[in-house]
DNA sequence: CAACAGCGAAAAATCGATTTATCGATTACA
DNA sequence: TGTAATCGATAAATCGATTTTTCGCTGTTG
């Protein structure tokens, strides 16, 4: 019985008017801040807003323009630690400037990324946060320049021609890496990297290549990439380290490039009963709340969500107020966390391969 | 100079239509597979529709429609991997039935909760799947009430008296979990909870604590509730580990019932120096990828995320589409994965309490 | 042959706001 | 005093669809 007012219509503009006794237009002006309005009838609208509890929908407010207050994000997963928190960030950011967050997964798939664009282009929305699968020269990134969209591309970019952008410093970041695992004496390292990601990933190896073999130049670098998903490069890592083993020439430090792979060359250690930073050392791309709580602490490379999130919506919003000028290319610095699971190379003697299983 | 194009105005229907050389309502019923239309004129219809490039607007299509094609998603938080991919699965549900979702996070707060759910009332979304941030009887759930939306509760909740719930059979796994460790000999056990999700949480504890007395009635439980955050949650368990320490009575086994819960057990066993299974079994509520990398491997409770998530989008469209009837509350039931981090009480001797750092 | 039923499509109303054009009343100025 | 400018507010157009109503035409029937 306490409910009689829950099946009911929401007021409308024009409810308000007429219990203020003004017209509609008068209504939207007081609400969107027009001076030009008696203060006596301004303050009886006022009134009946609280009275009747209106609010303003923002569907049918967003009709009548041709960019609609709502900001499309297209993150290739929401699974991982850093695309949650991006979506969380963006979607905070755009609140507080009165914009609706829609959010969808391309999960790794390009097609599915242009089809949710061209969805989001359905919507007319303001702009569009894009973290490409690949990089920036997908097929989306084409649509929305062939379409007049809106739009920044982060994570996994490093340049445009046509849109602004905003991702990690990875080469930096790679750089640090390589100084500190040379400073520990590591001159035999492996990189793990997934090759699609062509942008990002070739400039962590390259970050990493350059400023290793210029600090040590007899340093030995190989390379495991893995062109499409992970479950390969399972297979991959545990073929290179049987090799390696046999003939005794493994390396004593690994650096992923990337968060999955990180758990994979962790898994494959286990599998091999070596234990970090004793038998091998590992440093990961990609942060995550779990590795400062296994044995060892995992190293690895934080990337500034915050920073990239809010410098992409700041650059966002200021091409959607109009403003002009070439297409602009951020790099956020990153923070390398050097935990336990980085080491000198023999510092103890190798706990032996303790075979598989 | 090319992207002439890119700037002007999208076709609207009424473009379709002169294109066509019919009316608007005439494309409207073509578009929406109503039969009455002559094959000729639908021809045409489709063939402008095809040479425009005409897509159907959403937000203009669903003005007129009490309930628009938009379901709201309110989560505590995207970082983790269970809401991460919760919201996954939760989008492209709905994708399938041509709605689109919007997600928000609550970000752990009640307050935030109902300001989001005002927000997505104001958009007339026709469904909200909301996993309150406490339990049912949040005051979430009571605005939904009192505003007549329409609603499915999901995750931290067993049944409501107006809203269908779905969530995972917390009380059925951790019963499983209390077999388990019983069986493997263990009398003396801490739980490890998190006090503010009553209901789940609750369930949790009840449903281990049931069948291990009845199991072992000389079964010796220890709880550790952390009323808020979990901060606060690192120092209770240091001082409860320090005392019993000293008294030489400590647990043989640890079952947390969330996520960071395991984490910061873990993180405990860490700077003790104790080992798992060795020194004592760790099982968590919860899993997540990197459990299964850790040395050891962590023992946990799998959610059947997909399963909560589809039925949820069930029983949600039902009720979109006007079902009625009384309430239900499903609970899907877990998986148990008993990984190394579980073993015999004393297998191996303690390694003797290695001091901190 | 007038009245009627049926069909297909156009015209008009609707959703809920914003924005532009219009209007009446008052004030200012020549 | 007559015309113009100003002010505040209302009516109407608009956004892009859907849905209801109306309408014209054809064919049937009494």
């Amino acid at each position: 019985m306490a409910q009689q007012e829950a099946q009911q219509r929401r007021p409308s503009i024009h409810d308000v008017a007429s219990h203020a006794g003004v017209s509609a237009a008068t209504v939207s002006k007081v609400l969107a801040g027009v001076t030009t309005v008696k203060p006596e009838n301004a303050q009886r609208v006022l009134d009946a807003v609280e009275l009747l509890g209106y609010r303003v929908d923002p569907l049918a407010s967003d009709m009548r323009r041709a960019k609609r207050r709502i900001i499309g994000a297209i993150m290739p997963e929401f699974e991982s630690e850093f695309f949650g928190q991006m979506v969380s960030e963006l979607e905070g950011l755009a609140e507080q400037r009165g914009y609706t967050l829609v959010a969808a997964s391309s999960r790794e798939s390009e097609a599915r990324e242009k089809e949710i664009l061209a969805r989001m282009h359905d919507w007319r929305v303001a702009g569009v946060v894009l973290a490409p699968v690949r990089n920036e020269h997908g097929p989306a990134a084409g649509f929305m320049k062939a379409n007049g969209m809106t739009g920044v591309l982060i994570d996994r970019v490093l340049a445009d021609d046509a849109f602004d952008t905003v991702s990690a410093d990875s080469a930096a970041a790679s750089a640090e890496v390589a100084r500190a695992l040379v400073g520990e004496g590591h001159r035999h390292i492996l990189v793990v990297g997934l090759g699609q990601q062509a942008a990002t990933v070739r400039a962590r190896l390259e970050g990493f290549r350059n400023t290793a073999l210029e600090l040590a130049p007899d340093m030995r670098i190989d390379v495991v990439l893995c062109e499409s998903d992970v479950e390969p490069l399972r297979t991959l890592l545990r073929d290179y380290f049987s090799k390696r083993e046999a003939g005794n020439d493994r390396p004593t430090a690994v650096y992923s490039l990337f968060l999955k792979g990180t758990l994979v060359a962790l898994s494959e250690f286990r599998r091999r009963g070596w234990h970090c930073p004793n038998d091998i050392s590992l440093v990961g791309f990609d942060d995550a709340e779990w590795m400062q709580v296994t044995w060892p602490a995992i190293a690895a490379v934080v990337q500034p969500v915050r920073e990239i999130a809010s410098n992409a919506m700041e650059v966002l919003f200021r091409r959607i107020e109009g403003e002009g000028g070439p297409p602009t290319a951020r790099l956020e610095p990153c923070k390398v966390l050097m935990r336990e699971s980085v080491g000198s190379p023999g510092s103890v003697p190798h706990s032996g391969g303790g075979d598989r299983q």
